[in-house]
DNA sequence: CGCAAATAGTGCGTGACACGCAAACATGTG
DNA sequence: CACATGTTTGCGTGTCACGCACTATTTGCG
């Protein structure tokens, strides 16, 4: 197992970015500035200060929980087996890391539909692009822009996925809304060239 | 010709943006929080409290004019003759919009570079989305997911590229880049299935 | 085991900032 | 020329991020 100090960080960095969350879920989107930081170190059980070692920002610490999912993508991706075609094993190590567990939905459309937190939750789901990138190379063996590309392409049909889940009324499995996404990504359009 | 009003609001936006990335450029990378908003209000002629009527940060004033280009991209893709094949007439609009004229180097470092302006430079790629998924949709006929989708994985590749064409070394053209990303969106690598 | 070094948590103080408010000011209209 | 609408500005306030110094906890080593 992983150092103590290790496993404790990790534990106060969870129960900030959880109380965040929750309270910024509570407030609701236009009561965001209502969330303050003195609210979400206590509701986590850590000085303001220490909340402060941890983010830098309000905004950060709310998607915080998303950031580390996403960072969770390269690995996703190594998980597959080596044979599998790139586009069903990227899809289907997408569809793993997003869908389990299924998403809750006030968090995510916190996080993605709220404007103040637009930046932060780019960057968010962003930060898995490099990660993902990488592993998308040594699977590939290409290297140079395309990895790249795929995985950004990736991540943002992702985040379209995200916003139509999102949609009211429609009560699809995310997987769903990731599969189909992604399906635009490695079969674009051939009949409107 | 539009409103004296809306002319001098658009300039007053202007001067500040300017003003904003000029100094940060000035100041590097690193000292990005020597940047005060004083500084950029009376570099661009305004008070501090206009400058704040605008932009809402430091970070949204520095990155205010690669917002601004990116909300045209709608408008260069309908500017495309209308018999053009998607893919073409995208990666025309695109390269069109983004390298006339050619960005300015150390500018796009500091804006793409810079890990506190990642999430606003996000953004700023970002809002350019919805209004070029409008415009794919028009000229597609299609609607729903697939129009989003392609937008976002256009913009994707765009930031990419642009990343790419930061690299130290490569003096290529940047119109270059936009093209070599845009291919690999739009048409995949087929050989790794 | 016991001690020293490394690392994490905390309180305090400070400078900067975003924004509400209300008053001056500019611009377009009848 | 007056009136309505929109814009700039100064001031005051509450909040925030972070440097610094100190304490507490964990870790590795003799």
């Amino acid at each position: 197992m992983t150092d103590l100090r290790a496993r404790n960080r990790q534990a106060t960095r969870e129960a900030i970015t959880a109380a965040a969350l929750r309270l910024a879920v509570e407030q609701g989107p236009s009561g965001l500035a209502l969330v303050r930081v003195n609210d979400i170190a206590s509701a986590a059980g850590v000085s303001p200060r220490t909340y402060n070692n941890y983010f830098s920002s309000r905004e950060e610490a709310i998607c915080g929980g998303q950031a580390d999912q996403s960072r969770r993508a390269g690995d996703a991706l190594r998980a597959r087996p080596a044979g599998e075609p790139l586009d069903v094993a990227i899809t289907e190590a997408m569809v793993g890391l997003f869908t389990d567990p299924e998403p809750d939905r006030a968090g995510l459309r916190m996080i993605m539909l709220t404007p103040e937190l637009e930046g932060e939750a780019l960057r968010a789901f962003t930060v898995g692009e490099s990660s993902l990138a990488e592993a998308i190379a040594e699977r590939t063996g290409e290297s140079g822009l395309r990895p790249e590309v795929t995985a950004a392409a990736v991540v943002a049909a992702i985040r379209v996925a995200g916003r139509h889940w999102l949609t009211p009324a429609a009560n699809r499995p995310f997987a769903d809304d990731i599969r189909r996404a992604l399906s635009c990504v490695f079969s674009p359009d051939q009949t409107s060239r």
